[in-house]
DNA sequence: GTGAATGCAAACGTTTTGCACAGAA
DNA sequence: TTCTGTGCAAAACGTTTGCATTCAC
């Protein structure tokens, strides 16, 4: 349930129509640099400091997931209606997405044992993949 | 068991002893820029770089925990010896480390399952403390 | 004495912001 | 016509790096 309330028109322009549109084609996390990239190739010019605002605009609506990699850089991705995680491979970056409620509710008990409220989580597990091995 | 190979020498110094004493004085976890002002306060002169220098080095030798919090920042806390998780408050950044053997039996299996090998896994979940409430 | 460690400042990459202009409503 | 959204360039931010100097060994 996005929050959409309009306390502020919220336009419809194109520049968010093309980030969106990246978002949908995608289901890996991307960097903001990325989807800028992929948005000028495609021919649709957009300035990376409007990447960057629609990309919190959406954060900010819960419609996309951030995701802090371990060098600092943020990656971004369309939220799924199923929550779930990322193994990946630590050679080549291949990766799967594994869901499973053994964890939602693990983190959610420990949460609450704790006196902690409205409760998310992150969780990544890497690996060396298959074929990399 | 930290790797403490000497391929290189590894000198001990007046500054990276000041490094290791804040942490050892603090179970929260600390951005680079705080531990460097906590020492010059205590008139303990050092460069911010070294600062730097030596949690990466500490980070590497796994004598420290590197969190990535929202904003980019990274917060740096010295380890314990049992691999566990974070439970961190949202507002105040109150931490509490939690652990089990469900998540880490659950996330080699996942790996195992998709011939992922070497594994390992980050996980932190925040929430709203009951203090914050 | 030798080479690793430091400090400073400059460089770096990511993200944010100020401001004049463009374009949805 | 209004006022939000955009582009650009500059600033801000945390972090890393180059280099001359210092200091642990």
């Amino acid at each position: 349930m996005p929050d959409h309330s309009p306390g502020q028109p919220l336009r419809l322009t194109r520049q968010r129509q093309a980030v969106a549109d990246a978002l949908e084609d995608d289901d890996q996390f991307r960097s903001a640099r990325e989807i800028h990239a992929v948005l000028r190739e495609r021919g649709n010019a957009i300035g990376l400091a409007t990447v960057y605002r629609t990309l919190q605009l959406l954060a900010d609506h819960d419609e996309v997931d951030v995701i802090r990699s371990a060098d600092g850089e943020a990656g971004y991705r369309r939220c799924s209606d199923t929550h779930h995680h990322h193994l990946v491979c630590r050679t080549c970056g291949a990766t799967v997405e594994v869901e499973g409620p053994a964890v939602e509710r693990w983190t959610r008990a420990m949460a609450e044992e704790h006196g902690y409220d409205e409760v998310s989580h992150t969780l990544e597990i890497f690996g060396v993949c298959a074929r990399c091995r």
